[in-house]
DNA sequence: AAAGGATGAATTTTT
DNA sequence: TTCATCCTTT
């Protein structure tokens, strides 16, 4: 059996110290490529192998299934050979942690055993269909999409209907709306993302005994990718740690992408204030990208303001310049990025070694032609998930309504498919019933089906059969062959292949697909019946949908936008479209509407994208930019990112114009300003204070008090700010 | 209920 | 330009 600190061996001296912290908060800022899962998954090893921690007593949490996944995965696999038993952290998602949590304690949390999850898709189907039902008169700034971001901030905010401000006409219909929406959500035993968070929040401050419980059995916290956390995941982490107070939190306020989402990197500060006790290490040695790619990553970062200051280094040496590629239009940065990929890999390297990156979606469509043109393998990610598509959502809800016979959306959707003479009258005649009885759309179809009518009657009768029929099948079938059943008894299938669009016939391969999916599912759980195991596969349907991107892309190039390629790594990373308005966005320089914030804080979130991108590579940079874009049918004319001019001048080399180049802009602000009489660490002269700041076109030099060597003017890129 | 036409909107999307 | 959604028509 071999020893925890022969792990530890292979981990710095800071990722040690972060890994082998005692008991309290701790706070890990972790830079980009600097191996904060590393320190995770050997925190948890180290905690149960060399604390004797019960692994079962570990909570940690991400933000995404996938990191989950292999959080555990990794765990385990570090663990096997050290302990005995079996070792089983806690491991999950937010969202995914709270629906665990809620399915075992519905009751004292005040839902239906039965609730459903609702994805964001069938939020706003729901909220639409709140507003129509109810004869909703919205005013014109406000629709479904504003009124779901409305409750999603409220409830993220912790706000229920009812607290938020009425002073505004369009504020007292968001209010009136939310308030509809909770009544109806309590009545379908609906349930959304936020609502997960919340709920439990909620619970664990209203419930004392409920909340000693979890605090008694938790013993340690960690959390991954804490820069992303809102303001109910920072409560949730208080209310889990509130007894033994061992929280690790691990994050990188440079890495902030989704403020837009709710996410408050400032509560990496916030941790901070709340535990006054906090070990702060910060990780900053790279193993990822050569040194050109960082200087020029921390360079453009440099310009953000209330960051921790780290500047990341490596040990390596050499790495050549960024690659800077001025096109004339959109096509022709295609073609040239294409060319380069045809000709790198020419000298021996995989398809999978390339990533193409970009700010918005509408850009990949020149990246996607140019690459299948040259006949390129590549896989864009994003897109429509599987359990997404039309024809899948049908089918699953038929099965939603055996589960939550609430559920009046899965109704509807149903009786629309396959079409079975149940036209917007008889649904009309559903809703009708159904608010007047005051019960679900469902026990209303029952009730009308029962009675004599035309088409729309009869079809209803169709439906209640079926469904009802799989009721019955569902006791007893397995989950793969339940999904089969409401496949065949819906008659969907049939449906689908008797249809004369061959698009459409198609979709049945994406159905015998479901029901391999099902059949899947069913093995990874313990045998269990399908009744049984629905309500998880359904919840697991929702909460974790699977990756558009398989992991499977092997030998493709890969195509996503830069949100999409946070926590990836290439070899050669084409960061495109460093444009004015593109990257950084249109809406970060501009107030298009009341919704977003446009100002510094926006810029600054468009410079963390653009120092993301720039990191995921790790030995080729390439950064493109088009003069001519065309944008709704019209050719716009685009000047460089202010982002390049950030980037000091040595480090980028021109490949090419194919237009005529712009002028650079000016200097937009002095760099480092706010390093004037900081102590500084430089890599060969050691500790220092900086005495004064030259800014010379995209470099800084600055003149350095050191303590063993004097004054001395370095260049910027080679001095960190100390650690306090 | 389905198909065709008009209309309007167009960042990013871990759960 | 392109795509999705709504509305009209049959």
């Amino acid at each position: 059996m071999r020893d925890i600190s022969d792990y530890l061996s292979a981990l710095n001296p800071r990722q040690k110290t972060a890994v082998t912290a005692e008991d309290g908060p701790l706070l890990v800022t972790a830079g980009a490529g600097s191996g904060k899962t590393a320190v995770l998954i050997n925190r948890i090893a180290w905690l149960i192998a060399e604390r004797k921690v019960p692994a079962n007593r570990i909570i940690a949490v991400t933000f995404t299934n996938k990191a989950a996944r292999e959080l555990k995965v990794r765990v385990q696999d570090l663990l096997f050979e050290i302990t005995d038993g079996p070792v089983e952290p806690i491991v999950g998602t937010f969202h995914g942690l709270c629906n665990q949590f809620l399915r075992i304690r519905y009751e004292e949390a005040g839902l239906s055993q039965h609730f459903s999850i609702m994805d964001q898709d069938d939020q706003k189907s729901f909220i639409a269909s709140l507003i129509k039902d109810n004869r909703i008169d919205l005013l014109n700034i406000l629709t479904p999409k504003s009124l779901q971001s409305y409750i999603n901030k409220s409830k993220e905010a912790r706000r229920r209907a009812g607290q938020g401000d009425t002073y505004y006409p369009h504020q007292r219909q968001q209010e009136q709306v939310y308030e509809l929406y909770e009544v109806e959500c309590e009545k379908q035993s609906r349930i959304d993302f936020a609502e997960l968070m919340l709920r439990t929040v909620e619970l664990m401050e209203r419930n004392t005994q409920v909340r000693q419980h979890i605090q008694e059995r938790f013993l340690h916290v960690l959390i991954d990718e804490f820069q992303d956390t809102n303001e109910l995941q920072f409560r949730w982490m208080e209310l889990f740690c509130g007894k033994h107070r061992n929280i690790t939190a691990v994050g990188d306020e440079d890495q902030s992408i989704y403020s837009w989402r709710g996410a408050l990197a400032w509560n990496l500060k916030r941790f901070e204030a709340v535990y006054p006790d906090t070990r702060i290490i910060r990780l900053e040695q790279n193993y990822r990208s050569t040194r050109p790619i960082l200087d020029a990553a921390n360079a453009l970062i440099e310009f953000n303001s209330n960051r921790y200051e780290k500047k990341l280094w490596t040990g390596k040496s050499g790495g050549s310049p960024i690659k800077l590629f001025n096109a004339a239009d959109a096509d022709r940065e295609a073609s040239f990025v294409v060319d380069q990929i045809n000709q790198i890999a020419s000298l021996g390297r995989d398809w999978s070694d390339f990533a193409v990156l970009y700010r918005t979606n509408a850009q990949s469509r020149n990246f996607e032609e140019g690459l299948s043109h040259k006949g390129i393998p590549f896989r864009v990610y994003g897109g429509v998930r599987f359990y997404h598509r039309r024809e899948v959502k049908d089918v699953l809800s038929y099965l939603q309504l055996v589960a939550n016979p609430n559920a009046n959306d899965a109704l509807l959707r149903a009786a629309g498919m396959p079409p079975c003479g149940i036209g917007s009258v008889t649904k009309r005649r559903v809703a009708t019933r159904a608010e007047v009885q005051e019960f679900s759309f469902w026990e209303a179809a029952v009730e009308l089906a029962e009675e004599s009518g035309g088409t729309g009657v009869s079809g209803l009768r169709n439906l209640v059969g079926r469904v009802n029929e799989l009721k019955d099948k569902s006791t007893e079938y397995s989950l793969g062959k339940l999904i089969k059943a409401a496949i065949d008894i819906s008659g969907i299938g049939e449906h689908l292949k008797n249809h004369s669009d061959p698009s459409e016939r198609s979709r049945i391969e994406n159905l015998d697909e479901l029901i391999n999916a099902g059949y899947a599912f069913q093995q990874l759980q313990e045998s269990q019946l399908g009744s049984e195991i629905l309500g998880e596969y359904l919840d697991t349907v929702v909460l974790d949908p699977g990756d558009t991107h398989d992991d499977v892309s092997q030998g493709h190039v890969q195509v996503m936008t830069l949100h999409a390629a946070k926590g990836l790594e290439f070899p050669v990373v084409f960061l495109t479209g460093l444009d004015e308005n593109v990257l950084p966005h249109f809406f970060s320089t501009n107030r298009v509407n009341e919704f977003d914030d446009s100002n510094d804080a926006g810029i600054e979130e468009e410079r963390r994208l653009c120092y993301v991108g720039m990191t995921r590579a790790e030995e080729v940079l390439y950064l493109t930019r088009a003069s001519n874009r065309m944008v709704r049918g019209k050719y716009t004319r685009y000047t460089r990112s202010r982002f390049l001019a950030e980037i000091p001048r040595h480090l980028l080399e021109n490949v090419g114009f194919d237009s005529v180049p712009e002028p650079i802009r000016p200097q937009p602000e002095a760099p480092f300003s706010r390093w004037l009489g900081v102590s500084v660490r430089h890599q060969k002269f050691g500790p220092g204070i900086v005495i004064a700041i030259d800014n010379q076109g995209a470099e800084s030099f600055l003149t350095v008090e050191f303590e063993k060597y004097g004054a001395k003017t370095v260049l910027s890129n080679f001095v960190s700010i100390d650690e306090v």
